[in-house]
DNA sequence: GTTGACCCTGACCTCGGGTCAGGCCTCACA
DNA sequence: TGTGAGGCCTGACCCGAGGTCAGGGTCAAC
């Protein structure tokens, strides 16, 4: 009669882990450690065996190890409790992928990123009519940056834009307000441009509707600065123009937050 | 004008994150570091903000971080290719999940570890049958492990069972044997069993019909070792009884390997 | 002027192992 | 009877995606 007993690398493959994996087990105490032979390999019988199998079953099924040792030595009961509870865990995680799946699913149609339909649609109209790519890229950026930060007024937002896309005076300012990127911020030209921009959307009631809902508290002044400034700091120019806006804008009582 | 950009615990909410993560994001140049103000802090601008939420939606979606900068700095078409690929592995996670999902169902029907409804019902008829509970735990044990090292086999096993079990002297050795692990193990009537046992395995020849299969290369040996000699360290007195069983069915000409 | 919330860096922890280093042991073949 | 390949031993460090703790600076409000 030999040495009785499988070396680590014989029980290892029978259980289908590796050697590491099953050393692995036994510093977390999940296997006592086997006797050892006279040169001191591990020798695995047949119950440590079994229970190197019953750890890896476990394990396979996503039980964490730190539960596995007080689920085996646990009674049937709490045992059966022990794996429906996994067994939710396991749901929840599943439930959670296929989200991010979708999530990615939406990515993944072309460059058009993170933006619903509809907005897509204004994009594609200001391509139409003939605004910069730049210019249709900032305001994409800026989509997603609305969509992030405030969700539930995406809507108005949109609705404000294609109300403004519809004023053929209101697109021919914002082209001449873009241009003037490249103007000295303190261009004249740029006073005349916010008192017609400022006038203009006096005179049109749709094309302010949207800042009400955003004033209230401070986070949603932060939020609109963010959203409504996006790019404005790659151009002074365009900085103080907003400025001037928005301040011709105050003193008719419309109420545009601070920065 | 107060400063510029908002502070890292902001743009962490507003993205959703954790104020650790986006430093992290820093730390793997996922993000730039934004500027500082008079004290140091961070502070987000737009453009940083909405890089932020672009690569925390990529890592939602389980792309690993190493990956994301590459990503959002390629191109579109590379940009979609890479998606579809991440797309792929997500499915193939959730396709793993829910087959170990699967696995943990079968574990939690109770105590039936591990084992198809033929080996339970075969389990079952030893309770019937009047052996001691302890017995058929053994037994139970067993086929686990054979159904672990020899899934091939299994179905072999339990018909050879089935066989024996049907066989009312054999129910009674095997009955016996299983008392015996209490006596000396040179008690005499431990050769008589042995002899009572070897004649009856001969006499019936489907008794036997198991070990063909698994008989041909080392690593059978082991297994069939493990499997049929399961507990046998327990009880010196089964040792002997088992190994003076063998000793009769070879010298009547029996192939069975040597442990 | 103090309290509490926020920010800074840096170091160590998690989980389920993988990998490397340095050395001992065993087996098969010549 | 050597010798080379491969298996085993321990211990230490590595991964990803952050979390936690320590020790300190800053800011706004009361």
């Amino acid at each position: 009669m030999t040495t009785r007993g499988v070396t680590i690398g014989q029980a290892a493959a029978f259980a289908g882990v590796t050697i590491k994996t099953v050393r692995h087990y036994h510093q977390h105490g999940l296997l006592d450690e086997p006797h050892r032979d006279s040169s001191g390999y591990r020798r695995y019988g047949s119950a440590d065996l079994l229970r190197l199998i019953q750890v890896r079953t476990l394990a396979a099924a996503g039980v964490p190890l730190a539960e596995i040792g007080s689920l085996l030595d646990a009674d049937t009961e709490r045992f059966a409790a022990a794996l429906t509870d996994v067994e939710q865990r396991l749901t929840d995680r599943i439930a959670d992928l296929i989200a991010r799946r979708d999530t990615l699913r939406q990515l993944a149609d072309g460059d058009r990123l993170l933006l619903p339909d509809r907005a897509l649609a204004v994009l594609d109209r200001l391509t139409e009519l003939g605004f910069d790519p730049e210019y249709v890229a900032s305001k994409r950026e800026a989509l997603v940056l609305a969509r992030a930060l405030a969700p539930e007024f995406l809507d108005l937002f949109l609705t404000q834009l294609e109300h403004r896309l519809d004023d053929p005076e209101f697109v021919d300012l914002t082209k001449r307000a873009w241009d003037a990127r490249s103007w000295d911020p303190h261009d004249p030209r740029i006073d005349e441009l916010a008192s017609a921009l400022a006038d203009n959307l006096l005179a049109h009631h749709e094309h302010l509707a949207v800042p009400a809902g955003l004033r209230s508290q401070s986070d949603d002044v932060i939020r609109y600065g963010l959203i409504n400034h996006h790019r404005e700091d790659q151009a002074p120019t365009w900085t103080r123009l907003n400025a001037l806006v928005e301040a011709e804008l105050r003193s008719a009582g419309v109420p545009i937050p601070y920065q």
